[in-house]
DNA sequence: GGTCTATTTCGATATTTTTCGAAATATGGC
DNA sequence: GCCATATTTCGAAAAATATCGAAATAGACC
């Protein structure tokens, strides 16, 4: 994964309200949640949580799916596989990996 | 991990230039790096990476230690595990957990 | 104490983000 | 075609972020 991309999609979850909303999505697995029902959730605007569902559709985290009147959302897990595997990856490439190594928060 | 603090640390990674710089501290390992030489690999205004840092450091997510008049910069990787735990965890709480679920793509 | 290097803080500016309400669009049912 | 529901797009305002140069601070050495 290139630097960029993984950028866009640490700052699209870094933000609380995203966050919240693409947990609630991981959660909810491939049965994914309605926009109507995450918008209860969270309890904001529909203009704002639609702008939300934006920024994490564009970053690849987030899908969209048609039922009818109703937008399925759904977590995007391979996406998320590879984020995480972006910043675990080259953990210690340039020394000796020490997994237990809790000095470096003294 | 509290969901306010996950955030904050995703944001904190989320802009290009803190991720490339927290990559070279993960890379670096326990070696760290000193902030001449990050300013120098990102070419940056020596302010601007000092305000990136001090945002990596609020965080958890960077660690400093003094050496004479130079300042060691680590990534402190346990706070990294727990990040990507986090980001990992609820996986499909509310589901069975399918890990070759490519369909959510779809 | 003065001076040199390393780094941070200050102040300022351009850009981006977050948020909302109102209006527009999309889909299905009558 | 018209109406109701679901969701997005538009337009705008407040707040936060990213960036820089200049000035201030910290530590070492003479």
């Amino acid at each position: 994964m290139k630097l960029e991309q993984a950028a866009k999609q640490l700052e699209a979850l870094g933000n609380p309200t995203r966050l919240n909303l693409y947990r609630i999505l991981v959660r909810a697995g491939e049965a994914g949640r309605p926009v109507g029902f995450l918008q209860e959730s969270l309890g904001i605007a529909a203009s704002t949580l639609s702008h939300h569902l934006h920024r994490l559709i564009l970053t690849g985290l987030v899908s969209q799916e048609r039922q009818a009147t109703t937008l399925i959302c759904r977590a995007n897990y391979p996406m998320m596989t590879d984020l995480i595997g972006f910043l675990a990856d080259e953990c210690c490439a340039d020394a000796a990996c020490n997994p237990a190594a809790d000095d470096a928060a003294a």
